[in-house]
RNA sequence: GUCCCGUUCGUCUAGGGGUCUAGGACACCGCCCUUUCACGGCGGCAACACGGGUUCAAAUCCCGUACGGGACGCCA
């Protein structure tokens, strides 16, 4: 049999983190399986719906690289065929019409809580005519003794006792069918096969199965992930930061960074923490999944994202980084910067951790303006002088303005007029150069300049000085 | 309150009765490399929640306690 997986969001506006670790598990099995992974929207709420809030996870989804095999499937647009399964139920006698209000439930759950008992429904309708010109639900017949078992790829075997399920609703007095209706009856016509979600819905599958057992409906087999929780080891939500993937990607992490840490974070194959999506796709399965929530750790996620960093190809790294360049600091990057950028990303992209780090670092290639910020301005003062003075004249004088020979250059002068220490020549230079106190490697990065670059930089710096 | 789930270094985890003086990764600390900051290399610190069982033997199995999380909607 085909597995068939699926990731069902409600289009709230962002996608969050949580739903994209849950949406990776889902398409990794799928993909590990040979099977299919589907999309559905769950918009049964319209008040909620929006076109924009559905592209959204969309987005999320392309830029993770989570391709689905259909058509993204619309909840709302099944409408008629869930009133019509609850119908069925209510026809032959597995469902039936509770005329309870909303304040007489409420009243009911008080009550039961202040006795300290469970606060399910307590079925005062289940085997009574009522006023059929009264506004109605209509509530599935759950069986009232026994236990109900379930054997979760994760969670390993669950068991509930009925009496602590109550006859859930199917249909709302409005006729709309809930979304525990929905999602049975969507997951079984989808021929879903396995239901990969976060534990907050573990309870949930005992009243779903309710209804799959009142329908005679294969049950699909279930894997509830442990949650993502924030770095306090409570529920991950804004005031941890980020929490949406599109956060997360302004925050210049890559996406083979995030697929990696999201699924390490509760799943692992040994030691192994560097997974490519391939390999990740050949070796996912429920076994190496951890049954305990696990805390969000940017400081890892850093980490990974610096590997996939040094990784990336230098040309994607530099189309990644021209809009940040742009955005942040307002450059323009022209023909010749981006030559530069080529020339420079190996020596770039080993120090970044993340885009936006890469975009900073890349600024003094791509633009000729330098401003000195303070620990630059440091290094360029009367003792730095003369030091500026002679390597400019020295490399003015250079033919070939190669790597090789500008640190001959620089150690010549060291050696002459600086008491042999490099440093006390470099860091002016490099305050000249880049306009603070650290830099990928000068000598290249001279050289990558140009030599009328460096002297134009190294002739501010002097100007910088004698003002 | 009721029901369900969980608990190995600060964090993510390996571990499925003896190979555990508990391994790896991130973070942290130190040393080396070095023109700076990083990178890299080497080394260090650091954990089986607690209490009972079962067993010749328990991080591993069972029970309880504590703590943490989740669910209890005519939301999804």
């Amino acid at each position: 049999m085909t597995v068939v997986t699926r990731f069902p969001p409600s289009p709230t506006g962002f996608m969050h983190i949580g739903n994209a670790r849950t949406a990776l598990f889902n398409f990794l099995y799928a993909r590990h399986k040979n099977g299919k992974f589907l999309i559905r929207i769950e918009d049964t709420d319209r008040e909620r719906h929006s076109d924009e809030a559905v592209q959204v996870i969309l987005e999320g989804l392309e830029w993770l690289g989570l391709d689905f095999d259909n058509t993204p499937e619309s909840q709302y647009a099944n409408k008629q065929r869930h009133i019509d399964v609850a119908n069925e139920l209510l026809a032959v006698g597995k469902a039936y019409k509770c005329y309870c209000t909303p304040e007489e439930l409420a009243e009911m759950r008080e009550t039961a809580k202040a006795e300290g008992r469970p606060t399910a429904y307590d079925r005062r309708w289940r085997d009574k005519e009522g006023p059929d010109d009264q506004p109605f639900v209509i509530r599935v017949k759950a069986p009232l003794e026994g236990t109900m078992t379930i054997h979760d790829e994760v969670q390993g075997e669950v068991k509930v006792d009925y009496e602590n399920l109550d006859d859930l609703i199917l249909l709302r007095s409005d006729g709309t069918p809930t979304y525990m209706l929905a999602v049975v009856v969507d997951d079984h016509d989808m021929n879903v096969t396995h239901v990969i979600r976060g534990d907050d819905h573990l309870n949930n599958t005992f009243r779903q199965n309710v209804i799959y057992d009142a329908l005679g409906w294969d049950k699909p087999s279930y894997a509830h992930l442990p949650l993502i929780h924030g770095p306090d080891g409570s529920k991950f939500s804004k005031r941890h930061g980020a929490v949406g993937v599109g956060e997360f990607k302004e925050m210049g992490y890559l996406p083979e960074a995030m697929n990696n840490y999201l699924l390490r974070l509760g799943w692992a194959h040994g030691d192994e923490e560097i997974m490519s999506m391939e390999r990740a796709i050949e070796l996912f399965d429920f076994d190496g999944m951890n049954k305990s929530a696990a805390r969000f750790d940017y400081a890892k996620l850093e980490s990974l994202n610096a590997h996939y960093m040094k990784e990336a190809d230098n040309d994607r790294l530099i189309d990644l980084v021209i809009p940040l360049l742009k955005q942040l600091h307002a450059l323009d990057v022209s023909g010749s910067a981006r030559t530069r950028l080529q020339a420079g990303m190996d020596g770039l992209k080993d120090r970044s951790k993340t885009l936006i780090e890469l975009a900073q670092e890349s600024r003094f290639y791509v633009s000729n303006e330098i401003t000195y910020d303070p620990k630059g301005d440091k290094h360029l003062n009367t003792d730095s002088f003369p030091i500026l003075n002679q390597l400019k004249g020295d490399l003015e004088s250079l033919n070939d303005f190669t790597t090789a020979q500008i640190e001959a250059t620089c150690r010549d002068v060291s050696d002459t007029i600086a008491g042999g220490k490099l440093g006390k020549v470099m860091m002016p230079l490099r305050a000249a150069l880049t306009g603070t106190d650290k830099s990928p490697s000068l000598f290249e990065a001279a050289e990558i300049l140009g030599q009328n670059e460096v002297l134009a930089r190294l002739q501010s710096a002097i100007d910088h000085i004698n003002k």
